[in-house]
DNA sequence: CTGTTAGCGCCTTCAC
DNA sequence: GTGAAGGCGCTAACAG
């Protein structure tokens, strides 16, 4: 390569050069006032000269306060996720903050040890969507004293501030919405209740069917995470004698499990088979029929995670704070009338 | 909250606790050799009853060896580039660095911006998925010495290690494909000729062409970057009178919006067009018909990226290295016989 | 084996 | 305005 191993030029370096104090220096350098132009004008000019950068790393050492902040996610797969990732990399250096990101890829053991390495690093703040059993790893954070805000798959039963969507307001409607074009047999596919959001996802769900007096069609099945699994877990489900009318998928990768296993089943959407989806996502907009989806505010969910995540970082330590948002159902194409040939031998 | 902003433990307090010298502590904690049990086991007492966590940034200051790889990508919104972080973060965090990861939106401007800030933190090397007019942006990496590796936009002129893809090799036989269908009026949809694999994609498909005769159904279409331009550019492609009887989109967005202006223009697929996708993603294989597609070997890039770093960070520094990658034509159901009434129409 | 010491690159009083 | 000095938390020589 070109250059030796020649080691960048160090503040001291520049001071040197532009024949000032490091003290000088490092005011001018840093923006600070109360420095003369014709001095200041030396600092830039050797700086440029020598190719100075300034090592972020020591300044915070140094202030005692890091430029970081820490996010872990559990699955980049997950488009909902990446979404919020993309935003707050966007506030997070918009307000000069570097985001260091780390995925647990569902795996708590594996969270664990990412937040632990994450927080070596000394960041700022941390801001966590969790895999399931996450309470040790959260332990952590707190332990440490580092401003947390937590995200999605929390309640607000968590001392700590906490970002999420009414997922129980968001299937009510949506079950409703089936029943009212006439389902019954309507089944909720969930990857599993082990994690709060997917809880009470499914709780909305059960809470419309018995409100509607569907108590005993009532079917809630925990599919796994994986597409893979999810897509054996509904093919079982369709393959049933009685199968459902509607099925109701709790999220993004659960969806695309089940509509495999539609497709798989040689159903017809929605004239065989109603199909709504948790979560919505580009692609679903180029499906025939197009999807009939719940839409997180994605947008929305990130800046108040950010914000929360501000005045944290601004010493503001009051009562932990949850915000909640409303999701909104886009009826689309594949939730339609319950064929009616099924709802005869329903003999309801 | 509940604890007082209590400064967190420092290596001096454990050593202090522990009644060893802050070497002896260092040592013990830092996992090197030479300490005896007894004081180690006093050492691990202390960190722990005190809650002693390390400060990687003031090791790597002291070091002088950053753990923090960067990694610039251009869109979080392509599935390719989010899996191949996903790679990365594995490779990275196995082998003890940190990935910042920051993304340019496809921005020049932006990209340049978040190189310098990413680099202010310190990296031992940085990892580069570039956007158009990205040649500054690297200057600066270049300059700072800092281990590097490009990725994917970039052909083997370029001055460091880069890891591709066969562009051109698999539009080549992608078209190949195309034609021994009975296609001629083959569009090839790319978003910008700025980018060099992009244009080299667009080069497979002109040679294939050119070597089946067809030059005179030559047609590329620049269509932009996102989603929604792709789908406007797409819409006009296909309401020309001599529409093409396949499309053939250069990339995972490309298809989106491709697939978009399809539905919109009401065409069957693949009975009036045939579409191949460059880029394989898991939402295709819920379509009907099933997406025909070029799969790049993700996993593999995200690899060799991670051992050419591995090397830099190794202090190997040889002439640059450029590794490409066999993409591989998966044939599904979205490419079919060209129409025969259009052949008709051809009069050929 | 163990303790002491001298910084890594930078910022921030504090005198001048 | 300006420069000198001390130290952020840690590691890597060294002495003992």
């Amino acid at each position: 390569m070109s250059l030796p191993d020649r080691p960048l030029p160090t503040l001291r370096d520049v001071a040197n050069a532009a024949e000032v104090s490091v003290g000088t220096a490092s005011k001018v350098l840093s923006g600070a006032s109360g420095v003369s132009e014709a001095r200041a004008q030396r600092v830039w000019d050797a700086a440029r000269r020598l190719g100075y950068r300034r090592n972020g790393i020591a300044a915070d050492l140094r202030r005692g306060r890091p430029s970081s902040i820490g996010f872990v996610l559990p699955d980049l797969t997950n488009q909902f996720f990446v979404d919020i990732a993309r935003a707050l990399e966007n506030h997070a250096l918009e307000h000069g903050y570097r985001l260091i990101m780390a995925h647990a890829d569902e795996d708590p053991a594996r969270e664990m040890e990412r937040i632990r390495f994450v927080m070596s690093g000394q960041v700022a703040g941390m801001i966590i969507i969790p895999c399931r059993g996450y309470e040790h790893a959260i332990d952590e954070v707190r332990e440490c004293n580092v401003p947390l805000v937590m995200a999605d798959r929390v309640d607000d039963s968590f001392p700590a501030d906490t970002v999420t969507t009414d997922s129980h307001a968001a299937t009510f409607d949506g079950t409703v919405h089936l029943i009212g074009l006439g389902h019954k047999r309507i089944t909720f596919l969930v990857n599993t209740l082990d994690l709060v959001n997917s809880r009470e996802r499914a709780d909305g769900y059960v809470d419309a069917m018995k409100r509607a007096g569907l108590d005993s069609y009532i079917r809630v099945v925990e599919c796994g995470m994986t597409a893979a699994e999810i897509h054996a877990s509904t093919l079982d489900v369709l393959s049933n004698a009685l199968r459902p009318t509607a099925l109701f998928a709790g999220g993004n990768v659960t969806t695309l499990g089940a509509l495999r296993a539609i497709r798989d089943a040689e159903l017809r959407l929605p004239e065989d088979i109603s199909l709504l989806s948790f979560d919505d996502a580009p692609w679903m907009s180029v499906l025939r029929p197009y999807l009939s989806s719940i839409r997180q505010p994605v947008e929305a969910i990130g800046h108040a995670i950010w914000q929360l995540m501000l005045k944290l970082l601004n010493g503001e330590r009051n009562a932990p704070v949850h915000l909640s948002f409303k999701a909104e159902l886009l009826v689309r194409e594949s939730t339609a009338a319950a064929p009616a040939v099924q709802a005869v031998l329903d003999g309801a």
